[in-house]
DNA sequence: TGACACATAGGAATTACTACTATATAGTAA
DNA sequence: TTACTATATAGTAGTAATTCCTATGTGTCA
């Protein structure tokens, strides 16, 4: 993603912080940009790893509370799995994910038709659905 | 389920430790019956809790440790979600699951067009594909 | 029945996440 | 510009979930 990309999304990013009553401090933002410029779904751990060489004084909480506001606002996800680190997707286009047992690498994908999946209406009568997810496990490439 | 159908899963788990090459421990044993008995996804903890009625000095690592093996040799395995304490389903049926995000209760469903989705060529040539999962979440309605 | 590889019990350690609180600062209004 | 206040952060402690370690026990097979 480029530069100019990058600079537009914080941009439409702090615009939703204002709509949702949040402060724009320097650190949600720095957050927010590494999150939203890689699709390597980051751990709170690995990004705050990042976001420590620009504010080398930030807490490992800062950083994990800041994402799961990110998640609450809808800037940003928690990503599917089963059972591993908690990773966070900076992207809300519609796509799906490939999770790699071996070394959890999640790669993106977008296959339309698992954009539309329609649910048994038993399903939808009976629960509010709030998310419908395609995901894809197995050994990746680099690890077969 | 009937106490002759989980008598027949019992048998045919014994059967797949053979073939595998697992002992035939009466923990273990222990710990597949309350698992395959139930529909409600419990976590290596509820689990425990329901072997030390029969096993009072079980630890809790056999029980989870055993789990994990169940999921190895493909008599059990780890229900997909997003980032809650891990759960396990020993139902190895075709079926889907609705989480609801408040009481985290996992309900299992079955519509059979969602069993054989297609991936896009590109993904299952470059991956070998080991599960494809769709996963419904939302607000149950004991909950809404 | 004996040998031994695998499994378990008990507890410690590690990892992942969350809570607490004093201090700092973004937003706002004088 | 300045001062105020509610929100956010830093630093740290605490809790929950999971995994590791090791001595002891036991299922399996010869
Ligand atoms: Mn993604
Ligand atoms: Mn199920
Ligand atoms: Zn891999
Ligand atoms: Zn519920």
């Amino acid at each position: 993603m480029s530069r100019v990309e990058v600079d537009e999304k914080i941009r439409r990013f702090t615009v939703m912080c204002r709509k949702t009553g949040l402060r724009l401090t320097p650190q949600r933002i720095e957050i927010y940009k590494h999150l939203v410029k890689t699709d390597e779904h980051p751990s709170a751990e690995i990004l705050y790893e990042k976001v420590k060489k620009t504010f080398p004084n930030i807490s490992f909480d800062t950083v994990n509370r800041t994402l799961l506001t990110l998640n609450e606002i809808g800037a940003a996800f928690i990503v599917e799995g089963s059972g591993d680190v908690r990773r966070f997707d900076g992207s809300m286009e519609k796509h799906q994910h490939f999770k790699c047992v071996k070394c959890k690498r999640i790669i993106d994908f977008h296959h339309k038709p698992f954009d539309i999946i329609k649910l048994p209406a038993s399903i939808g009568k009976k629960f509010k659905i709030l998310k419908k997810v395609v995901y894809v496990e197995g050994i990746c490439d680099l690890c077969k």
